[in-house]
DNA sequence: CAGTATCCTACGTGATACTG
DNA sequence: CAGTATCACGTAGGATACTG
């Protein structure tokens, strides 16, 4: 009757959301991507308990996407996003966009992400066809691979 | 000393984690990207408990990002995903993208998103600039907007 | 300041029984 | 089959005290 994890399903989602499916994670993240490296500035920017947050990031440390070093001036360690840590830049965006235009401050927009060298804005975040054009969600279909052997993934005579 | 919700966070990734931030609704919501609509079909597909199911199933359609209906024939509803339900669709293969890289099945990718018209695989979701451009994660940066108000967002001298 | 340890609560969850 | 209701349980989460 235990907490059923996702580890055992074959589908990279499930395997992603075995990692970053709790409450806390991204928000964890988001603070690593906006420069945070302390555990007190991690806590006092999320107002999460000092034990989860410790659970966190010990977690993400584990699994390879923050990595732990000790600061040279002063005692404390600090978090430091790997390259694992920041190839989830695409969830978190996404996540952001979504909010953004479905629950939105009535002020307007709280983040604009930028081009760093040009300042203009990125493009919202969606599919893109191999050749760099934008992509409707219809137009794009799931094809089974070889990883997911005899599952079928469909419920329709299709997949979508 | 109850949950800590996000709702009241002025941050768009808190906001979005407020709805889809529980571990099934993801799942749910793959299931219905490809095609599930009815209550069973998404519970075999799952092994989810049927009263968790209804509840996400009741969420989501609150949210607006289900729509419940009446099935012509027969007489079960089904639920169908909404603008704002296929809006996610980029968070959904942001996430698999990050299982395929860092959680691989052995034997070769699980699902291969491709083009529907002409069969070409899409590009691994990234961040984009104006013009089209792939770019680095580093080579954005956030900028505060009108609806951050007086809140800073930076913890060091410049936001990352 | 940076954590770890402890205790407590409640939420998410799961099994099962029940209804239309 | 499509749910709703009930109940029992464990884990995430929160407050606080404690240690280096």
């Amino acid at each position: 009757m235990k907490y059923k994890t996702f580890d055992h399903m074959n589908c990279s989602l499930a395997q992603t959301l075995s990692v970053i499916g709790e409450r806390w994670t991204l928000l964890i993240l988001r603070d690593a991507f906006f420069g945070a490296k302390r555990f007190g500035q991690f806590q006092r920017s999320l107002g999460i308990a000092k034990n989860i947050l410790s659970a966190r990031l010990n977690m993400l440390v584990e699994e390879g996407i923050l990595e732990r070093r000790e600061s040279s001036q002063g005692a404390h360690a600090e978090y430091i996003l790997t390259e694992r840590g920041i190839d989830l830049q695409p969830i978190l965006l996404s996540m952001t966009h979504w909010g953004d235009k479905h629950r939105p401050n009535p002020e307007g927009d709280r983040l604009i992400f930028t081009e760093r060298e040009s300042g203009k804005p990125i493009r919202r975040m969606g599919v893109v066809s191999e050749d760099g054009r934008p992509l409707q969600a219809r137009e794009v279909r799931a094809v089974v691979g070889a990883g997911l052997g005899e599952q079928s993934v469909s419920f329709r005579k299709s997949a979508d």
